[in-house]
DNA sequence: CAGTAATCGAGACGGTACGTCCCGTCTTTAT
DNA sequence: ATAAAGACGGGACGTACCGTCTCGATTACTG
C-alpha cells in the first residue's frame, strides 16, 4: 500500500476502512423509531423488528451498531434533554425550578416508563450497568450545581455531604414515581424540601 | 370484641362451590418453586414450564391461578418475610434495627433482583399495579409503627407527616439499591437518618 | 326384613349391585349431544367437555361408560339408521333403491364426515377396529340380501361371489365420497351398476 | 423436443426477490424427518417439535412453509414414489403389474397408515382438500395410461368410460384396505379384474 | 329407617402438543 | 464493507384438550 500523502491531510480526514460507510441517516432514523415506539406502547412490546420496519432499516443495521435490544433502548433513552440550571435566587427556588422542568419532561415521550425497565435490566446485566450508571451520574449534575451554588451563597454549610443530599432529593422522587405512586406535585415537593434543607442545616429553616 | 356465640365455628366453615377444590399443596409447591428459581438464576431465565416441573405441577394449574408469569412472580415475591418491629429504646435505634433486618433479607433468596423487574412491569401493566401497590403499602407498616411510637415517646412532633417521613426513608434506600448503586451500610444510613430526623424536628438532633 | 315374594319376581328384575344405578337419561343425552356436535362442526372440534356441557352431564359420567372419545363417537355414529330392503322387482332397481336411501342419509346429520375419522383411527387402534369392523359388516347386510334375492330370481348365477360383489359396489361409493370426490348421483350409479352386473354375468346385460 | 437455444439456461434462472432464500436443505430434511417419523410410529404421535428436532430445524422454519401439521404431512406423503407403467402384453397383465407394485409400496415406509388420516382431515378441511385432491388425481395417471393402451390394442372398446373404470379399480382396493379389511392379494385381484373387464366389454372375457 | 356404596355434576389436576412470537445470527442481492 | 430483506435455530409463551382425580350431593339397595 502506498501512502505518500502528507500525514496532516490524512489526520484531517476521518480514518475509514474500505467498503461502504455506515449510514448516519439510518442510525438517526433507528433511534427516532425506537424512541417513538417506546412512547407509544409498553416496553415489552417493543420489538427490534418493529424498530427496523419503522426506521425503514434492517435488523442487521441495528445489530451492527448495538449488541442487544437493551443497548439500543438505552441510547434512545439517553436522548432525553437534560435539565437546565437557572438562578432563581435561592436554593429552594432553584430546586423547585429543576423539579418543575423534570415534571414537564415526564409528560412527553419518550415516556418515563423506560426508566424502570432499564433499572430492571441493569440489575442482572453488568454490561448494561456500565452504560447506565454514568448516564445516571450525568443526570445528577444540575442538582449538584445548584447545591454548590447554595454553599457559595452561604445557604448551606461548607461541609455539606452533596452526594447524600442529591440521593435524598432523587430518592423521594424515584420512590413516588416508580415504587409507591405518590404525590409529586410542587407543593408536596416544597414540603419535603423544607424538611430536607432544615435537616441539612440550611440557613432559614 | 367478644365472640361468645357457640355457632361461630360452624359459621366460619368456608362456603365452597361445587367441583374439586383447588389444591393448597400444589399452590404452595408452585410458589416455593418460583421463589427457588428466582433465587437461583436471573429473572429472565425463569420459565413457567420450569416452575411447573420443579413443583411437580402442570402449566394449566399455574395459569389457572395466575394469568401471566408476572403475577406468579409477584406472589412468590410477596412471600418474603416482613420486618419485625422491636423496641430499641429510641427512634434512631429502632430505624437502624429495621435497616439491619432489611440488609440481612437482601442477602438471602429470593433475591432482591426481583424487585426492579416487578417495578418495571408495574409501570406498563395496570393489572399488576393493582396487586403490587397494596403489597408495597404493607411493607411500610413496620416503619410507620416505629415512627408512631416515637411520637408517643415525644421524640417526634405530634403533627409529623408520617407518609412523607416513610417516603424519605425508603426513597434513599431504593435509589441507592436500584438506580445509583450507593452505600447502604449502617454508618451511611446513620448519617442520613441524622439529617432526616433533624429535618423532621426530632428531639435531640 | 320380610322377603315373601316368590323368587321368580326377583329373577325378572335386573340383577343390580348396591349403589346408585347409572342414569339412562344421561346416557341418552350424551349420545344425542355427541351426534348433534358431530353434525354441527368438524370432528376435530368435538370435545368431550363440550359433549358433557351440552348433555348437562359431567365428564366422569361419560368416561365411566366409554373409555375414550373415539368409543363414544363410534356409538353415536352407530345410531345411524340402517338401509331398508324393499323389493323393487329387479336387481338393478333394488340396488338403486338402496343407493337412493343412502344418498338421503348423507344429507342429514350426523354427517358422513365421521366415517373417515373412524376409519383413520381404526387404522392404528386395534381396539377400535374390533368395534368398528362388525359394525361395517352389519351395514353390508341389506346389499347381501338384495343380491341373494337376485340369485333366487335367477338374475345372478348361483356361484356368484357375493362378498366380491358387495365390495365392488361399496368400493366405488367410498372412493368417490372420501378419496376422489366424484359423481354419486343415480345416473352415474346406474352406469356403473350396468358394467358391474354384466361383469358378474347377470341376466340381461 | 429440441432445445437448441443457447440462452435458454440463463432465461431459466429463477427471478428472486430480496432477502435470504428459503433453505432447500432444511426443507428436504424436514420432509425426510416427517416421513421417517410417520413410518416409525403412529400418526397421532407425530409432533412438529419432534420433526424439527430430527431435521435439525426449528419450528418456525416448518410453520413458515406449512400452515399446519397436516399440510406438512400431506407433502411428506406426496413424496411416495409413483407407479411405473410397463408393458406386460395385455391389459390384465398390466393391471396386475401395477397392483403388484402397489402392494410392494404398502410394506415400506412412509407407511400407508397416513392415508386414512389424510382422508379424514380432508373431509373437514377444505384447504387440505385443495392440496390433496390433485395429488390423488396424479396417482390415477398410470392406470389411465394402461387403459388407454388397451384401447389402442383393441382390448377395450373405444368408448370405454376411463374414469369410471379407474374408480372401480381403485374403489375395491381402497375399501378392502381401509374400510373392510379384505383380501388384496394377486389371486383375489385377478378374480375381480376378470369381472370388471368383462363388464367393460373387454375382448376375451 | 339408618347405613353403605355407587353415581351424579362440577371442575381441578398432570401431561403434552399446538401455533405464535421474538431474539440475535446468517445468507442473499444490490449499492 | 454496508444496506435492505427476510430466513434461520432456538426456545418461551399462553391455550386447548385428554383422561384422571376429588369434592359434596344424590339415590338406590341392604341390614
Amino acid at each position: 500500500m502506498n501512502k505518500t500523502r502528507p500525514a496532516a491531510a490524512a489526520a484531517v480526514r476521518v480514518r475509514r476502512g474500505p467498503g461502504r460507510p455506515r449510514s448516519k441517516r439510518s442510525e438517526e432514523a433507528i433511534l427516532r423509531a425506537a424512541s417513538a415506539l417506546l412512547a407509544d406502547e409498553r416496553y415489552a412490546s417493543l420489538t427490534v423488528s418493529k424498530v427496523a420496519k419503522r426506521a425503514r432499516a434492517s435488523k442487521s443495521t441495528i445489530y451492527r451498531r448495538w449488541p442487544t435490544k437493551e443497548h439500543l433502548v438505552i441510547e434512545a433513552f439517553n436522548r432525553w434533554p437534560a435539565l437546565t440550571v437557572r438562578d432563581r435566587g435561592s436554593l429552594m427556588a432553584d430546586l423547585l425550578d429543576l423539579h418543575r422542568q423534570f415534571l414537564r419532561l415526564l409528560h412527553r415521550p419518550p415516556s418515563n416508563a423506560i426508566m424502570p425497565t432499564l433499572v430492571a435490566e441493569r440489575a442482572h446485566n453488568p454490561a448494561l450497568a456500565a452504560v447506565f450508571d454514568p448516564l445516571m451520574q450525568r443526570r445528577r449534575q444540575p442538582m449538584r450545581a445548584v447545591l454548590e451554588r447554595a454553599i457559595e451563597r452561604g445557604e448551606l454549610p461548607r461541609h455539606t455531604d452533596l452526594e447524600l443530599a442529591i440521593d435524598a432529593l432523587m430518592g423521594l422522587v424515584v420512590l413516588r414515581m416508580y415504587f409507591v405512586p405518590g404525590n409529586l406535585g410542587l407543593p408536596a415537593m416544597r414540603e419535603y424540601l423544607a424538611v430536607l434543607l432544615r435537616g441539612l442545616g440550611a440557613r432559614g429553616y
